[in-house]
DNA sequence: TCCCAGGGTAGTC
DNA sequence: GACTACCATGGG
């Protein structure tokens, strides 16, 4: 077992869990239990350091962005003239932006659609349970995500059966799309980023949102920002927006942020949120 | 009972 | 291109 030790003035453990970008983690001890793909750490804090425990040390030094300068992408948003922007900024600094696996990322943001945060949570662990591989890290069990090659044995009425409503079309289709090998997620690392959105809304389930998420989170494209009911209610709120189109929002904040606007959207999206909590 | 959730598709114009 | 009905499911 390896362990990584970081500056926790700019890595919150819970913050970057919590703010909506993994689905995928449980409490365990003084932290938490984090799984990605079919492999798992141990995160906790330790006066002022965040404590990574595993035994892929490239991949989770990686996995949690540790060579990214959040100093200054924090000072970006402290000095943005929007007071929601600063304060987001302020009380979410901890927040990170994890590289996770895109493939991973391309069936839960599918699974987000028109969803809530606790329900997409649940039926990604059951289909981690039905489908997955079973192991064990630190003694707890736990279950692989599945790769599309086994997501593509199973028709859309196996995945109504997890609770995927609608969606569950979606995943039997975009597995089998990927199955036949004629859409590979690795070769659109190397695509600029309006390219590479525009290759994955030809997935069926994916819309311009679930694409935005996709970038950011699976291949970190930064000059991303995901438009949801969340940040179009804060649009209108908070930045005194009148557009309507979503596509336009979009458009607004990439254009206000630039390559910053990933890790602003998850600032304010997490704030956001958090005032509605009980 | 209606409204909402990390929206998208397919049909119409 | 823009507009809209409809799409499962569960919580408030």
């Amino acid at each position: 077992m390896k362990t990584i030790e970081f500056d926790s003035t700019y890595f919150n453990i819970k913050d970057t869990l919590d703010c909506g970008q993994i689905f995928r983690y449980k409490p365990y001890k003084d932290g938490y239990l984090v799984f990605s793909r079919d492999t798992a750490c141990y995160v906790y804090t330790k006066d002022d350091k965040t404590v990574i425990q595993c035994e892929d040390e490239e991949y989770f030094k990686k996995y949690f962005d540790l060579d990214t300068d959040y100093l200054k992408i924090n000072d970006f948003a402290l000095s943005s003239p929007h007071n929601i922007v600063k304060t987001s900024a302020t009380q979410a600094k901890g927040v990170r932006i994890l590289r996770q696996d895109s493939e991973e990322m391309l069936f839960s943001f599918i699974i987000s659609q028109n969803n809530m945060i606790p329900r997409i949570k649940a039926i990604i662990e059951r289909t981690c349970e039905a489908l997955g591989e079973e192991k064990y890290f630190y003694g707890e069990k736990y279950y692989t995500f599945p790769s599309f090659e086994v997501l593509a044995k199973y028709d859309a009425e196996f995945y109504k059966k997890l609770g995927y409503g609608y969606r569950a079309e979606y995943i039997s289709e975009v597995a089998n799309v990927l199955g036949k090998g004629d859409f590979n997620l690795k070769k659109l690392e190397n695509l600029k980023t309006f390219e590479l959105k525009k290759s994955l809304l030809t997935l069926k389930g994916v819309g311009p949102k679930v694409a935005d998420c996709i970038s950011l989170f699976g291949y970190h494209r930064t000059d991303s920002f995901p438009v949801d009911t969340w940040i179009e209610k804060l649009y209108y709120e908070d930045f005194g927006g009148t557009l309507k189109d979503r596509k336009k929002i979009t458009e607004y904040f990439l254009n206000e942020f630039g390559d910053y606007s990933g890790y602003i959207q998850q600032y304010v999206f997490y704030y956001k949120r958090s005032l509605s909590d009980d």
